[in-house]
DNA sequence: AATGAATGAGGGTTCATTCAT
DNA sequence: AATGAATGAACCCTCATTCAT
């Protein structure tokens, strides 16, 4: 038994400033990881959050685990709206499929999109730091649309994993573009998308519901 | 007096050779940007056509002219997937929605969601080369999108760029994948795309439809 | 507050081991340039200056920017040597004409010669980076020539450019050479052509003199 | 015994055209050496030439024997101005000083200067096929000299190799400089350096004089 | 014989990562 | 702990040279 799994680790309090670092790193990392696409340097990134690159290193052991980060911070704000979703649903505050719109239109604006283009080839969706939250945001997206499916509003021959990439593709910048309205566009499309979505289906769908698991397998 | 000191320099049909190896480069990099991205060497893109790195730069002055070869290429094939659908609608061989349809599918299966990737930001999409493609391209979508909503199949609040975009972006693949069976979720999201395209409407889309000239400003 | 997000950058005091490396790279650079030529690989300047070849780059932004330090070092060095000989000629410790031999001589031996093949076709003479000391370097000789033509010692029609050209080019290796002694006939032609420069004139000169301007002119 | 060395060798009589391509490649060799500096790519001056660039490499085996042959058309001309030189000098037309005055200006305006940029570090100036050419131009020189020497119109202590070289360092281009009017400038030092060479000499010149045996050993 | 095309080695430059202060 | 500096591998692109028509 080594230390890391020790009942009583050692862990010396964090320095103030140091925890500060590590958010303004992961901080100016999505900020421009939107803005500026994938191939941002570390440098730069370093230098918007206004430290020394090496610091991005004590804090990342590499360009991989700070995305990874930024993925997780991602994660679990629109999962935190996924959820709001689900209790507005709950509380008959709005339809369920409302409650799904909305949803839809808020993890837009948290740029979830976004963070595909950062996953570059190298980059490992299955890593162990990020399955606690992605099955967090998965659930609660799976929870909002089970209740706009039973409300008969939502069509039934789709799955969470349908919603997600669909989200992910449409909410994502096209590339070599920093139009900044381009926002005015993804709510347009995914409000297309989501009329797609609504009961009673209008065609019907090659293939089957993605699913977690078929996510999962590629 | 000779050839080489006549005024008109002989322009000798070229080589079969040359001609071959200039497709086998065009075609590599379009699969090779579809299956990796952006940021593929172009000396890997050589080794998948058969050629030395030097040759890729005889054919292309440098990796955007390249680009905006593959980005013809593709769009021509695009092009006349719709001048196809347009044909079909007017004889009533299909509907015009179901012609709209089957071009989407079409489109997809030609990986243009692949180019956006390669539209880096350095990259200039009104380089006059893609002129030309760009209007047969848009010119027959529209033809295609204006034969179904005048039999009141498409919604009247959209405009040829929001297909453009969202086939864009649903049909690239997921960043990060290699995935090949990925197809199968593009069709399904298009699927449904296109099922909020129908008419009626059945929600109010934010922002103003997306004419091919607010493509262009950003 | 902290200092990152102070207004004024703090700008520590460059490390001690940095500023050594960017005079060995700028020494190393001069060496080379004068005894291999203005192609010099600067992988070969870097491992000359025993660093690694990124840091060339890190202290200088391209080929370019270090080419403009080696002219300037080069510049300020033979300046002091000019300026040495106005002291030399006011001081009565030589006559005019003895302290221009003695610095012609002397920035023969700094290798200013060495410079102008440096200036490949891309070089830009006229950078801001050089103005300040190629002013220094024209001023000082025109005094120099100034005070050898007044004492009677100096043909009058020739200007500063005219010296400064013909040092350039004596001064000069042969190319293809790494002939060390050839600097003994470097000198010897230094010495033909000052005895060429001596009053009374021995012929005609054609053209016009060569001022600054009109060097500045190409 | 090989053919080589046979006496009748067997020469298949050149064909017209391979004879105009050889000569029309060594003068834009030469042109463009003198115009652009050394790096100027064989493609551009197979281009000039008015031949593909394979064409180069069937009359000369690689960079340096096209180099080489230009080195020997120069030399050629030059050296067929100093043996008119002699016979001015001979005949009385001229003074051999005078004779010597026009030789160096003639051998100027044949670019001699210019050969020099071309011969990089790996040519090899001891070359056989330049040996002929290099003794021709020597005596010529030589003679040339002598006639002024004798005259007592050129200082003593000066030899061949010292004219040489100053005329070919003076009358190259400055580097970085397509500097058309530098001809007038190149002139000008010319003739203050062939002011230089007048008897009586003006000064004591360092080292020894540069016959043709110091220039060699290097 | 002449050509257009192809090649591969090499240079400049960038950037993720490691080192020394 | 934090930093500026250093590193080397990898990429794009050029060009002397060779190959195939």
């Amino acid at each position: 038994m080594d230390t890391a799994t020790a009942p009583q680790r050692r862990v010396p309090r964090p320095r103030a400033d140091a925890v500060r670092n590590r958010e303004r790193i992961v901080t100016a990392a999505r900020e421009m990881f939107v803005e500026f696409g994938p191939d941002v340097p570390l440098d730069e990134i370093a230098r918007r959050a206004g430290v020394g690159n090496a610091t991005v290193y004590r804090h990342f052991a590499d360009r991989d685990a700070l995305v990874r980060q930024v993925v997780l911070s991602v994660t679990d704000r629109v999962a935190a709206h996924a959820e709001r979703g689900i209790a507005a649903a709950d509380t008959g505050e709005s339809t369920a499929f409302e409650a799904l719109r909305t949803f839809v239109h808020a993890a837009a604006d948290e740029r979830i999109g976004a963070l595909c283009p950062m996953l570059s080839a190298a980059f490992d969706p299955h890593h162990p730091d990020l399955t606690e939250g992605r099955e967090r945001l998965e659930e609660s997206i799976e929870g909002l649309m089970e209740r706009a499916r039973r409300a008969g509003e939502l069509r039934a021959d789709i799955a969470v994993g349908d919603l997600m990439v669909a989200l992910s593709q449409l909410g994502r910048p096209l590339p070599g573009t920093a139009c900044p309205d381009m926002d005015r566009f993804i709510h347009r499309h995914l409000q297309l998308f989501l009329d797609g979505l609504m009961a009673p289906a209008r065609s019907e769908l090659p293939g089957a519901a993605a699913t977690l698991e078929a996510l999962r397998q590629h």
